[in-house]
DNA sequence: TTAAAGTCTTGACATATGTCAAGCGTTTTC
DNA sequence: GAAAACGCTTGACATATGTCAAGACTTTAA
């Protein structure tokens, strides 16, 4: 497992031996079944977890019960309440493993040490940041610009993956619909 | 108007005289009316602005010629389109000023330059990805978890000077719902 | 292997929100 | 100061989407 993140941080990063076995140390492998939850509301966020196999889902749940998905993430992506993590504060959201999924996590305190310690590590989370940002910029702008038939199009052109690997009911909370509503709107395309 | 992006450093990051000074000089003051736009989709973002005094609105338009806000932004407060000014792409958004303007603005370059020279010009900016990413991860769960009028009142606790600041059409341009609706669902409350 | 649980689809109906139009008061502009 | 533009509210109606229920199929777990 720690090979993929080998080369994950080495594809980002050019060749750079030597700093790679500052970071590997600090993250540990963590297998988790579905439906396993690594993180509920209240909760302080204690790792950021890299996906190795799987899929995780992080979402809230509204007063009448229902989840509201909010991201998918799935491998050499990495996952985390960014926010909260950072400011040891509460969380607002569930994570949620939606499949079987194999994780290196990495502590607070480790994470902490190696941004103010290794630049290429700080570089590396200043990109998920930005990344993740303008993901969560596009999120907002289709949700309010787009109809639900142009919210399904979008997903399909821009994630298939998700599309074809996770179930109707999980694909409709991110798309902001209802599950029957989906199956509808999928026959008119 | 630079002593007031002189204050909010300051106020950041506690007294750092020294390397405020260095800051300073790479920012141009601007002043803009109302209707100006700072930022059309397929343009690259060259500017940070600072708002000293007014309100910038950020938003799409979608294929019905519908605004759809993402954010609006006022005094003290930064804008710009981060992920096309850090890349140096194409927006996908409007910047425009909703009143009349004082601001401050910051080019590319210089950006660049202080964030690699300035430690904590750097810190201020990653203060300022951390906190717009949780605003607009909050923007998306509310957008995605709370009926319109929920998302009123959620408007109204959390931002109630744009609650009263700005017209009923760019409130509801922000919440999602139509003008008409937002006056019916107001008299709900 | 079988029971239980979950998934997808479809129908009937309810509801929230949008659209268009009109009226009226306020603000802006020449 | 008059004309034009704009902003807010309300009504009538259209439409998109949600809810609930049922049936067929598939997957999971004992």
């Amino acid at each position: 497992m720690i090979e993929t993140l080998k080369q994950h941080i080495t594809n980002r990063l050019g060749k750079l031996p030597d700093n790679v076995e500052l970071v590997l140390p600090h993250f540990e492998e963590l297998v988790a079944k579905k439906g396993t939850l690594l993180l509920q509301p209240g909760e302080v966020c204690k790792y950021v977890y890299f996906i190795v196999e799987g899929c995780l889902q992080v979402y809230v749940v509204d007063k009448n019960g229902n989840e509201s998905t909010r991201e998918f993430y799935v491998e050499e992506q990495w996952t985390t309440d960014i926010f909260g993590f950072q400011n040891q504060i509460p969380s607002s959201e569930y994570i949620r493993c939606v499949e079987s999924c194999k994780l290196l996590r990495i502590h607070f305190t480790s994470f902490q040490q190696l941004t103010a310690a290794v630049p290429q590590f700080a570089a590396i989370y200043k990109q998920i940041l930005e990344v993740s940002y303008n993901n969560t910029v596009y999120r907002v702008n289709t949700l309010t610009s787009l109809d639900a038939l142009d919210r399904i199009k979008w997903l399909m052109d821009h994630k298939p993956k998700i599309m074809s690997r996770l179930s109707s009911k999980l694909i409709a909370s991110y798309l902001g619909i209802s599950a029957e509503t989906l199956t509808r709107l999928k026959s008119k395309i």
